[in-house]
RNA sequence: GGGCGAUUAGCUCAGUUGGUUAGAGCGCUUGCUUGACAUGCAAGAGGUCGGCGGUUCAACUCCGUCAUCGCCCA
């Protein structure tokens, strides 16, 4: 056999095994009635992006259920590709024409549209090469891009088919706008900041009277575009103000004092200033007190021509300045306070938005969103962790038509046309001439909303769409629960009339140490590539699913992948030791039947079965970190620390039924070990499986998933094998308490009645081995020898004669730590079998197992308490 | 203001339908060049399961309430 590096080298092995993977086809779905379909569509990243740690958090559980799927023999297929994120791509472009300095204003829309398709051209690929990198099993012959052709006609045929049911709608709002990107925005795009400001007290004077009001403002700068004061009808303290006028400073605009139930008389001063442009509350004072509309702001909130000359063109923070300063010189500002309130952020101009009057696109929301509701709330798709359907549902129960135009370039033109009083829509330019297309471009989300069945160029009924749709599990990031999760399922039912996916699970969001969400501008994300180079892919794959807990957040540190790096690395240790005591090759028999093995090989096998039973069980619901746990844990407590162990006795043993069943069990298990591991840990178990795998077997990636075999669980082998177990971890406790050197063998006594007796003594060889003894004397009449350290295992007395070794002292505080602890457990059983109704009203075997622990403690009390008083 | 989630060992988390001598990893202590692995081996210490109240023979587990932290919505 050829032997392995000491320490797995990770970096040797990952490329050339992805595109081993690549060539052979592996990764490719196919419409096969043969088998059943299992598919996932990935939540395509933004075009402009680079691989986080969350997309490899996300992507890696995709991939372990795609590879699971896979080795199931599930025709599987994961549908990857970018979205191309409207906004964010066409900030980037605009910031890539400022370099070359140049604006978007010079430029033709057609000029722009190029420069940005170069630019994707150019990036775009950047984040496809990195999910390869962390060896995303993708069919990347369906590779997707939202602009694609047929992706584009499947996003306009759905605004079509919505604009033609009436679902899709033209009107006037106010609406959120980013002055960044001069655009509207959707109500999920705007992020409540809690912002610590000031209120600022103004003071106006009422006209044909001694009196002035004063009003609280956060804005004093929009005072400009003021059109009325407002007050509470029922406030005695103004009410005789009601109809009558204030002139505005500044501005000399005479605007009256309405009185609204809107109003809070607790807020400020109880008057309250009203802006009906530029705030959704005072639009609706506005609307119903017939007010003046007065827009002061340009798109890109600077102030227009609206307000006197001196403030015009001002930004609104030099506007606020200089409008509070000019106010002040008036006498006009009665006081400052600070004061911390929620302002609106654009989400991705991370600038306070404004609120704008202007006309835009709507879908109507609500008869979309019923099927949706229900479809969650059936069950038919289900929510991993369940608790989001709640979040779920109250967004859907309240929710509001969604503003879907942009005023950008970048992303799918609305396809209506105007021509005069006419207004033509459709997937195609309408005929004739003088038509001219509606300038805004559609929200991204409205594209990424039918990902699941755009990406098979829908309507197009296709044999893919129809194999391949629905698809199984969508696994994606709470915070997109609205914009997307949502939208997809209300997308699914409305144009294909069935669910998009059957399983959502919504991902960790990973924070750093401190408990802060990884963000570009607080720099604390860590460059997943730097990590992959430090620990290996699979370090990092597992080191992740292993913290990641379901339904929780991540505190993500670098050092926590260690354990990902150490367990590939025991993995890697453990094949190299079986493969090094392989003297004639691989076994060429497999295990058949379990009854002629010895115990320890049976144990083995059985704890075997009950990992894969496990493993399964985590994977079905979707407890990842669980399901790690059990590879982790079955790996290493099992089968290296024990089996592998008790293995080296036998592959020295001159017993060669004893080695040659001990090659074949350790074989046998460390395949399934790699299967098992394999979703997690592609690369090195497919590194691995290629020295070990079976004469004729396939590549890891595409051989079966390990079978439970339900004849070789063994609850009795597990019972005896914990009982040679428990002896040799009470001898080695015994020789470390007592400093004994590894070195110096010992000798065992025990005292066992016959059944105990003979499965330890079958077992001799291998507690001799893992105890370091020389010895061993197993007698229902064992005397104790003088001068012995002493213990108590499942009824069986253990003598280990210490002559000359031991520490009389440290040995008694032992023991009697034993008795505390025994006294504690023993006065609460007292206890509860002492109280009647508990013997009246539990269960009978919950009785007879209390009764049979009081019985075992006492025996164990009575034990100790002798030896102790041998002690001497 | 409404909703959701969390609170178990120093840290990060398990604990499935109420019955276990409350577990794991990291960290800590002690001892180890035991012929796969020091990215390792063996052993050990460490918790009145956030507080209070209730249901029950029995509560980490179910109910109520309070507190603290976090998220979402208004």
């Amino acid at each position: 056999m050829p032997e392995l590096e000491k320490v797995y080298q990770p970096q040797s092995i990952e490329d050339r095994w992805y595109a081993e993977w690549l060539e052979k086809g592996y990764f490719s779905g196919h419409p096969n009635p043969e088998k059943i379909p299992y598919t996932i569509v990935i939540p395509p990243p933004n075009v402009t992006g680079m691989l986080t740690m969350g997309h490899v958090l996300n992507n890696t559980i995709q991939d372990i259920l795609i590879r699971k799927a896979r080795m199931e023999g599930k025709e599987a297929c994961w549908i990857p590709g970018t979205d191309h994120a409207s906004i964010a791509t066409e900030a980037k472009v605009v910031k890539m024409l400022a370099d070359r300095g140049l604006t978007k204003d010079q430029l033709s829309r057609e000029e722009f549209l190029n420069h940005a398709w170069e630019w994707k051209a150019k990036y775009g690929g950047i984040i496809i090469n990195q999910l390869k990198k962390l060896g995303c099993s993708c069919d990347w012959d369906r590779e997707r891009f939202t602009m694609d052709e047929g992706y584009s006609r499947a996003v306009l045929e759905a605004f079509v088919r919505l604009y033609r049911k009436g679902l899709i709608y033209r009107g006037h709002r106010l609406v959120n706008w980013c002055p960044v990107s001069k655009s509207a925005i959707s109500d999920e795009e705007v992020i409540h900041r809690e912002v610590v400001g000031h209120l600022w007290y103004l003071r106006y004077d009422v006209l044909d009277s001694e009196e002035s009001v004063v009003v609280a403002t956060t804005r004093p700068e929009t005072m400009l575009g003021d059109t009325a004061i407002a007050i509470n009808p029922n406030d005695d303290r103004f009410r005789h103000l009601i109809g009558k006028t204030v002139e505005l400073p500044l501005v000399g605009r005479k605007i009256p004092i309405i009185a609204d139930d809107f109003v809070d008389p607790e807020f400020g001063t109880g008057c309250v200033k009203v802006t009906p442009a530029h705030d959704p509350n005072d639009f609706s004072m506005g609307e119903t007190h017939q007010l003046e509309f007065v827009q002061i702001l340009n798109e890109d909130a600077t102030l227009n021509d609206n307000v006197p000359e001196p403030y015009r063109g001002l930004t609104r923070e030099a506007a606020r300045e200089q409008v509070v300063k000019d106010l002040d010189a008036l006498g006009r500002i009665v006081k400052i306070e600070d004061y911390t309130h929620k302002v609106g952020f654009s989400e991705r101009g991370q600038v306070p938005i404004e609120y704008y009057f202007t006309e835009q696109w709507f879908m109507k929301m609500d008869t979309l969103a019923a099927p949706a509701l229900e479809a969650v709330n059936s069950g038919k798709i289900r929510f991993h962790p369940e608790h989001w359907v709640k979040t779920f549902n109250h967004w859907m129960e309240n929710i509001r038509d969604w503003c879907i135009s942009r005023q950008l370039w970048w992303g799918h033109r609305i396809p209506v046309w105007y021509r005069g009083e006419e207004i033509y829509c459709g997937v195609e330019p309408p005929e004739g001439e003088g038509w001219v297309q509606d300038p805004d471009v559609l929200d991204t989300w409205a594209s990424s909303w039918l990902w699941p069945i755009g990406v098979h160029n829908w309507p197009d009924d296709s044999k893919d769409l129809t194999y391949f749709y629905p698809t199984d599990a969508l696994v994606t990031g709470p915070d997109i629960i609205f914009f997307w999760v949502a939208r997809m399922i209300m997308a699914g039912l409305e144009f294909r009339n069935d669910i998009p996916f059957k399983d959502v699970y919504f991902t960790s969001i990973l924070r750093d140490a401190q408990g802060r969400k990884f963000s570009k501008s607080l720099g604390n994300s860590p460059n997943p590539f730097d990590l992959f180079e430090q620990y290996g892919t699979d370090a990092v794959r597992f080191g992740i699913m292993l913290m990641a807990p379901q339904g929780l957040d991540v505190l993500f540190t670098n050092s926590r992948l260690e354990v990902g790096r150490n367990f590939m690395n025991k993995l890697w240790n453990a094949s190299r030791f079986v493969l090094m005591n392989l003297p004639d090759g691989l076994p060429t028999d497999s295990v058949r039947s379990v009854d002629s093995l010895d115990l320890p090989e049976r144990w083995i096998l059985s704890r075997y079965q009950q990992a894969i039973v496990k493993l399964n069980r985590q994977l079905d619901r979707f407890y990842f970190n669980e399901a790690a746990k059990v590879i982790y844990e079955f790996t290493w407590n099992d089968f290296c620390d024990w089996y592998v162990e008790i293995a080296k006795t036998r592959f020295q043993s001159p017993d060669e039924n004893s080695a040659r069943s001990a090659r074949v069990v350790a074989v046998h298990v460390l395949r399934g070990i790699l299967a098992m591991l394999h979703p997690y840990a592609p690369f090195i178990t497919e590194e691995l499986w290629s020295s070990i795998r079976p004469e004729n077997a396939q590549d890891l990636i595409v051989s079966p998933w390990p079978k439970v075999n339900p004849d070789w669980i063994d609850t009795s082998a597990e019972q005896e094998m914990t009982l040679v177990q428990d002896v040799i971890t009470a001898v080695r406790t015994i020789r470390g308490q007592m400093n004994i050197p590894p070195a110096r063998k010992a000798d065992l006594v025990l005292r066992a009645e016959k059944t105990a007796a003979s499965i330890l003594h079958r077992q001799e060889a291998v507690i001799k081995s893992l105890g370091s003894l020389d010895t061993i004397t197993i007698d229902p009449h064992a005397l104790r020898p003088p001068q012995s350290a002493t213990a108590v295992i499942q009824g069986l007395e253990l003598f280990l004669p210490l002559e000359g070794l031991i520490d009389i002292d440290l040995e008694r505080k032992r023991l009697q730590k034993r008795q505390h602890e025994l006294n504690g457990h023993l006065a609460g059983l007292q206890k509860k079998l002492g109280n009647e109704k508990f013997l009246e009203r539990a269960p009978r075997e919950v009785v007879i197992r209390e009764k049979q622990k009081l019985a075992d403690m006492t025996e164990e009390m009575n034990k100790l308490t002798a030896n102790l008083e041998l002690l001497e």
